[in-house]
DNA sequence: TAGATTTGACCCAC
DNA sequence: GTGGGTCAAATCTA
């Protein structure tokens, strides 16, 4: 009998994929991670002859109040009691992984039991899968209130990250986890001139710097393509969120979007 | 029934 | 030797 740990050996070929990511990567230092528009460090790679250790492959650090939201669907495989620390360790890998031998993977460690608490996310290689990031898994627009005009009212909350918040709540609530659930870290609303009104959702002594984004425009970037994978579902709310908005870009807590002429790139953000 | 998550065990970098 | 990262069977959920 076979040790079940054989079946390691069925994935795919991890060192070449890496190879081949590594050669498409531009070697000049306008290399860009996905964090790169996050406003994230930049990778901490230096690569080594021959196999990658650990410390060697790139990664890159953002700390966010909303680990899940970063527009790709990611799959939880594993978790872990981490020494010294108060909370688990999350482990995800892009959902793609398989399907497009896409590299990515993150982790999750909440450092402190703030309210929102904050999240530690380190990410590790960029996306290979070619997928559209979708940047409003937890963004709600609810409809204008009658003695509200015209104006929309967009909720952010923490609990997206796989597409659907529904599901997303669902899980979180099966993880027995008290990120933010259900609670709005900011609103925004736009009346019909895109005028932007915006409400902390909670005091602003409390208020984090990565949840007051710099709305100076009220645009956002296009809709991710309705053949977007696993994501269908999202674009009705993506298309409420953009609502009477056409400008340039527009940032939400620490994630930056940026306009039609970032057409992806080599990184699938700009 | 398929896909996602949980969780204990294993592997390996440090 | 230890702790972190990953695997995969079991379990859960829609």
């Amino acid at each position: 009998m076979a040790s079940p740990r054989l079946k390691r050996e069925q994935s795919f070929d991890f060192e070449e994929a890496i190879s081949t990511q590594e050669a498409m990567r531009p070697a000049s230092a306008s290399y860009s991670p996905p964090g790169g528009a996050f406003g994230i460090s930049p990778p901490e790679s230096s690569p080594r002859d021959g196999r990658k250790r650990r410390k060697d492959r790139p990664s890159w650090v953002n700390h966010t109040f909303t680990p899940h939201f970063d527009g790709h669907l990611w799959r939880k495989y594993g978790q872990k009691n981490i020494k010294d620390s108060a909370f688990p360790r999350l482990y995800y890998r892009c959902s793609y992984r398989e399907d497009r031998q896409c590299l990515a993977s993150k982790l999750v460690q909440q450092e402190n039991d703030d309210d929102p608490p904050m999240f530690k996310v380190t990410y590790t290689y960029e996306h290979t899968c070619n997928t559209t990031p979708v940047p409003t898994p937890d963004v709600v627009a609810e409809p204008p209130a009658t003695s509200a005009g015209d104006a929309y009212l967009l909720r952010f909350g923490s609990a997206g990250g796989h597409g659907d918040p529904e599901q997303m709540d669902q899980r979180e609530r099966q993880q027995h986890r008290p990120a933010a659930r259900g609670r709005p870290f900011m609103m925004l609303s736009f009346d019909s001139n895109s005028h932007l009104h915006e409400q902390p959702a909670f005091p602003s002594d409390q208020l984090p710097a990565a949840a007051s984004p710099p709305f100076t425009a009220d645009a956002l970037p296009p809709p991710p393509p309705s053949t977007m994978d696993g994501g269908g579902d999202l674009l009705s709310t993506w298309d409420s969120f953009r609502y009477g908005l056409d400008d340039d870009h527009a940032q939400i807590g620490s994630h930056v979007y940026l306009p039609d002429n970032c057409n992806g790139g080599d990184d699938n953000y700009c």
